[in-house]
DNA sequence: TACACGTGGAC
DNA sequence: TGTCCAAGTGT
């Protein structure tokens, strides 16, 4: 859960997560499904799928144990060099090079290291592992990477509070604030899309389930048109991507949402029907409990409040 | 190697 | 409103 995303988002995601789910039996028994409700809100959808599969794994071909190898874990899905590292110095207490965004920062700025990211990370990595101790590996880890969570942030690092002051080159000519240099990443491009949120009398709304890869895989959404590359919207065959014939009403605005590698806009429209169509109908006050990433609940929010 | 892959908080 | 970036991985 803690890839790419801060303990604060994730700790309620996490509590709900362990108690669903306490067990490795458990959730290698789980429906991927219902592991996706639990997960919607938290984004990369894939870290989910992967979850499973590796729990399975190693009920299966582990016998419901972690290996304490990297190499090992490494070969399990969702898995990869940080997270090997991080279990195997965590969990086991055996001292592997746990590298993530914070320690690179920590790094940069210890050595100064003036090459920019992302290339910099074998050299940074390399950096580390010259500092891992065979004493405590574990707790060394953990007070890495909180040292740079709270003390060697990202903006207005508290040097003064740093115990590694004195030896850190950036914070010694006063430039710790220019480390770790990144390149300058390109902008995001716009996708515009059309959508279609269908309600009926009894406070329903027509859900339908996304394709098992790519973008959201496997989560639920408002059926919508093609997703255009920057054309003006609504094209008049998005139209032709209604769920239903009925009167349907533009609401207000644009819904605009930022993903990982594109901004999505999303005009939509909203139409009230009476008689049952086939389909997935899901109740507005349920909608908590479904895999609906959150830009879905951001548009069928928007139809409802207009 | 570079890109796909989500979301929200901080500034 | 825009930018950065967070306990990265898979292809």
């Amino acid at each position: 859960m803690l890839q790419q995303t801060t303990v604060a988002t994730v700790t309620p995601y996490f509590n709900k997560f362990i108690r669903a789910w306490p067990t490795l039996t458990a959730l290698a028994g789980a429906d991927l499904d219902d592991i996706l409700r639990v997960w919607a809100g938290l984004g990369y959808y894939r870290r989910a799928k992967l979850l499973h599969e590796a729990a399975r794994i190693l009920q299966a071909d582990f016998k419901g144990h972690f290996p304490d190898d990297e190499a090992v874990l490494r070969s399990l899905p969702g898995i990869g060099v940080y997270t090997a590292a991080a279990i195997a110095a965590i969990a086991f207490d055996k001292p592997a090079n746990v590298v993530d965004g914070n320690v690179e920062r920590v790094m940069a700025r210890l050595f100064l290291v003036d090459e920019p990211l992302p290339h910099a990370k074998k050299t940074l990595r390399g950096l580390a592992a010259t500092l891992v101790p065979s004493r405590r590996p574990g707790d060394y880890a953990q007070a890495l990477m909180d040292l740079g969570a709270t003390v060697c942030t990202p903006r207005a690092p508290s040097c003064s509070a740093c115990p590694w002051k004195r030896h850190c080159r950036a914070f010694a000519l006063g430039k710790e604030g220019v480390f770790p240099r990144r390149r300058v990443q390109k902008a995001k491009p716009i996708r515009k899309t059309t959508a279609f949120v269908l309600l009926n009398d009894r406070g329903d709304v027509l859900l339908r389930r996304r394709p098992s890869h790519g973008l959201l895989a496997n989560m639920m959404e408002v059926p919508t048109s093609p997703w255009h590359k920057g054309e003006a919207f609504p094209q008049e065959q998005d139209f032709a991507c209604t769920p239903a014939k009925a009167v349907w009403t533009k609401c207000p605005g644009v819904v605009r949402h930022v993903f990982s590698h594109f901004i999505l806009e999303a005009v939509v429209f909203k139409a009230v029907v009476r008689r049952k169509h086939s389909g997935t109908w899901v109740s507005l006050a349920d909608l908590d409990k479904q895999a609906l990433p959150s830009v879905m609940e951001k548009i069928i929010r928007r139809a409802c409040l207009s």
